[in-house]
DNA sequence: ACCTGAACACCGTTCAAGT
DNA sequence: ACCTGAACACCGTTCAAGT
């Protein structure tokens, strides 16, 4: 429903986006694959950014619903958790201009962008607060640690799409691995600092000392 | 020394990137703040591209030898891994252009690029290797651990750049707050798994087999 | 070896119309 | 309400000359 026009623009956006990156995705080209006019787009949308926008908020709401759709409550959360942030990974290394312009710099705010984000943020917040409270996390600001956890899937995914995380030969580490790696090492803070365990606590306690200075 | 025009492009140019990001660099523009003609460049590139990756490569040479800089051998490891990290997401902030060019996808891959990228890496490598040796990360190849420190700080200063790191109000975590929690929950891994202390060796391990299945 | 001016193809955007 | 065609300003790149 609604006018098919503007889906239809949307969809040859996105298919030129995918092909030839940010500055594949032309008006003139976006209108021809539509069968309209060059300039048929301006009557959905204000600009070109705008267009590129409705792209963004377009997989940001499929990539929340995947991340609802992924982790039932049955799930354990570490391993919920483990899912989503290797489709976050996946995600960026097969859509790199997509996942690079939902997740850039927006240049056309719009209310659908924020509340997508926002709402995919929290689903991962509850998902981390759960392992939190599983003992697979180390205990804390449930958000600040979802930020985290999301920072390092977000910077392994664009260093390898941009081909920048394994210089060398091969036996390289991917994201996927990155992340299994970081999900360990937070597994054994928790275990060593956690109030949860109750174990190592004077050494653990002592560590934050230290650093919090 | 050499043609000083050049030289004079490359900083028409980054001032052009600093202004308005990659799309407010013009060749044009560029050529007329240089003053020279709008297509002089091509006498010294062979295409915009060449032009964005000479940039690209100067800031990358400069990165390694901060890094360099700002680590001497009588700097203790682990503090010098905090000062490395946040100064790429310091740098990432305020030069949030030249950011994602020297660490985004080289449309124009040049030696230059590679060896002063590799050398940055190899950098951090060091600093990472003799952190874990006086225990506060954990054991293991330190190759793995270094891209994993680095995609943290890469990520935490590519999200807070385009304004996706704390979409909540105040009080929020910022790259640097991240990098240390990092480092914080890496020396605690380190003193509850590591084989360096010999501390929980039975929890540690039995954590390591459960993740690795 | 380095630079210029004109020219070409292309693009985002606007505008006056059309239905 | 939605679309078209012409037009404008702009840009990357090329080319024939100039010194």
């Amino acid at each position: 429903m609604s006018s098919g026009t503007r889906d239809l623009l949307v969809e040859a956006a996105a298919r030129l986006l995918d092909e030839g990156g940010v500055e594949g995705v032309t008006l003139r080209e976006v209108g021809r694959m539509a069968g309209v006019s060059h300039n048929a787009p301006y009557k959905h949308f204000a600009s070109k950014q705008a267009l590129l926008a409705a792209i963004a908020a377009r997989d940001l709401a499929r990539e929340r619903d995947a991340i609802a759709a992924q982790t039932t409550p049955a799930t354990p959360p570490e391993q919920a958790l483990r899912v989503v942030l290797r489709h976050y990974a996946d995600w960026a290394l097969h859509y790199p201009a997509r996942f690079k312009l939902a997740f850039g710099a927006w240049q056309a705010a719009s209310p659908e962008l924020d509340q997508a984000a926002h709402e995919a943020q929290a689903l991962l917040t509850g998902i981390v607060a759960a392992a939190q409270e599983a003992g697979a996390l180390p205990a804390g600001d449930p958000v600040r640690l979802a930020a985290l956890v999301r920072a390092l899937a977000h910077g392994a995914a664009d260093l390898a799409s941009a081909g920048h995380l394994a210089p060398d030969g091969k036996g390289h580490a991917g994201p996927g691995d990155l992340i299994d790696d970081m999900l360990l090492y937070l597994r054994q803070a928790a275990a060593s600092g956690g109030a949860s365990t109750g174990l190592c606590d004077q050494d653990g306690g002592r560590a934050i000392q230290e650093v919090a200075q």
